[in-house]
RNA sequence: GGUGAGGUGGCUGAGUGGUCGAAAGCAGCGCUUUGCUAAAGCGCCGUACCCCAAAAGGGUACCGAGGGUUCGAAUCCCUCCCUCACCGCCA
């Protein structure tokens, strides 16, 4: 959510950021300065009405204690109460219009996001390790499963509907051991703490993050619409904090977190859903951090870094995009893509989405810490994927696989895996 | 799921319809005094929003959240959330 003052004092430079993403929201700004102006005035005159109130009832108040009668006084207050009945009501209708025109602006583009439409636009930004040269005849991630039994979708569909995996015998503990090995190197390497949340959430939460109002159609709902089950880790993570106000010294927090995540990709028909590269539920390490202002960026950068190291010591060849302000997500201001190489695919998966919020979240969530100076301010959420668990696992194995047929664990994994190799 | 008790400012904790944004204590900040690693006294000490060009200043709201009753609600009524205790059920 935009600071509404930020708008009200420079809105030509809110309408400029706004437009690089292409998306014609600028139209949405006069809007708002409309409605703000309208509410701040509706709000004056009700403040004033109270003001009037509050007088005439300690006035009455007073005369009762002396033990004389006020129905004049109790007359007057009656008609006021009457009018403030009504403006009430117009101050809270704007109000909550002026916050319903905010939830559905996007945050603004940081000015070194490439400008451009969609996903066309976007630039690489640095690759790391080489393709693997595999012999001609590679085998894409369903055969090898089916080869080694890794994956039964067959069966998995029949408890839930095509769209589920069921990782079966080393393929179950392959993905064991990349959950393990993810965590244990944020833990142990970057300085991230572990925590294991809920998966089903509030309401409420979901507004935090940004996946409400707008995407409700994308997650499932329980309750009646009350509860969801999370779409991804950053929601339960990024609201542990919510309604606080932090210590700056706390900052930055960094939170590594487990977490199955459940969508409905509902406008993904037709799209590519072979195999097990877009799915309902899928596992991922997540990586958060809540940060101060002006640390934002280099924490991002090392933030990216960090669900990088996975890769690498994995040995899995990857580049990283960033996203043009058209692309980005609805409250980030700047996200690096993650995308590994798929032998199988022969090409690009996207593994990680590490994002800069800056105050959009907290804003939302109402999250803020204490700064030197004693003013409570709103720190900036990033979060990043610390790698969708399904697209690692097709790379890997397609990446791992031998001459003769046989799939190599990279040496960083074997201990978690408890082998060398799937033959 | 049932029953009971609760949710007040950074903390402890008063306050059951009027002058309560809220006693008191603790912690914190400032000043004064005393020649000793401290004590005493005095003052300050919440957040958000609105008015004001700004500052100064003024105002409104907030006692878990949202409604209601009333001239007036921390206080009465309703709904919800949460915490604690006990009972039941269950992995």
């Amino acid at each position: 959510m935009l600071d509404i003052r930020l708008i009200r004092e420079k809105p030509d430079f809110v309408k400029s950021r706004l437009a690089v993403r292409c998306g014609g929201d600028e139209a949405r700004i006069d809007e708002v300065l409309r409605v703000d102006a309208d509410r701040r005035q509706a709000e004056t005159s009700l403040q004033q009405l109270n003001a009037d109130r509050k007088r005439l009832a300690k006035e009455i108040g007073a005369k009762r204690g002396r033990g004389e009668t006020a129905e004049e006084l109790e007359k007057q207050g009656r008609e006021i109460g009457q009018k403030i009945v009504e403006l009430d009501q117009r101050t809270a209708a704007l109000d909550n219009e002026q916050r319903k025109l905010l939830l559905q602006i996007p945050n603004l583009p940081d000015p070194s996001v490439a400008t451009g439409r969609d996903s066309a636009a976007n630039v690489v930004v640095r690759s790391w390790g080489e393709k693997p040269t595999l012999d001609a005849k590679i085998l894409d991630h369903l055969a090898l499963s089916e080869k080694w039994n890794l994956l039964d979708l067959e069966r998995a569909a029949k408890i839930s509907g095509s769209g589920f995996i069921c990782f079966t015998g080393a393929g179950a503990r392959l993905e064991r051991a990349l959950i393990n090995f993810m965590i244990d190197l944020h833990t142990s390497a970057h300085g991230y703490r572990e925590v294991s949340p809920p998966f089903v959430i509030r309401r409420e939460c979901m507004i935090g993050t940004t996946q409400l109002p707008k995407f409700e159609e994308e997650m499932y709902g329980l309750e009646n619409g009350e509860l969801f089950l999370a779409p991804t880790a950053e929601v339960p993570v990024t609201n542990l904090y919510r309604e606080e106000i932090l210590p700056a010294a706390e900052l930055p927090k960094k939170i590594v977190a487990y977490t199955p995540c459940f969508r409905r990709e509902a406008g993904s028909a037709g799209r590519e859903t072979r195999g097990i590269i877009r799915v309902h539920q899928f596992d991922k390490v997540e990586l958060v951090k809540i940060t101060l202002p002006e640390n934002s960026y280099a924490e991002l950068e090392s933030l990216t870094a960090d669900a990088e190291r996975v890769l690498q010591l994995l040995g899995l060849h990857y580049r990283i995009l960033g996203l043009c302000a058209g692309d980005l997500g609805f409250g980030s201001a700047k996200t690096y893509d993650i995308e590994v190489w798929s032998p199988g695919q022969n090409a690009y998966l996207e593994v990680s989405s590490c994002s800069n919020y800056e105050e959009f979240q907290s804003r939302r969530m109402n999250l803020r810490f204490k700064d030197s100076d004693g003013k409570n301010r709103f720190p900036h959420t990033l979060n990043g994927s610390g790698l969708a668990l399904p697209r690692l696992f097709a790379a890997l194995i397609e990446s791992g696989q031998q001459p003769d047929g046989s799939i190599r664990v990279p040496e960083k994994l074997q201990s978690y895996f408890g082998g060398a190799e799937i033959r």
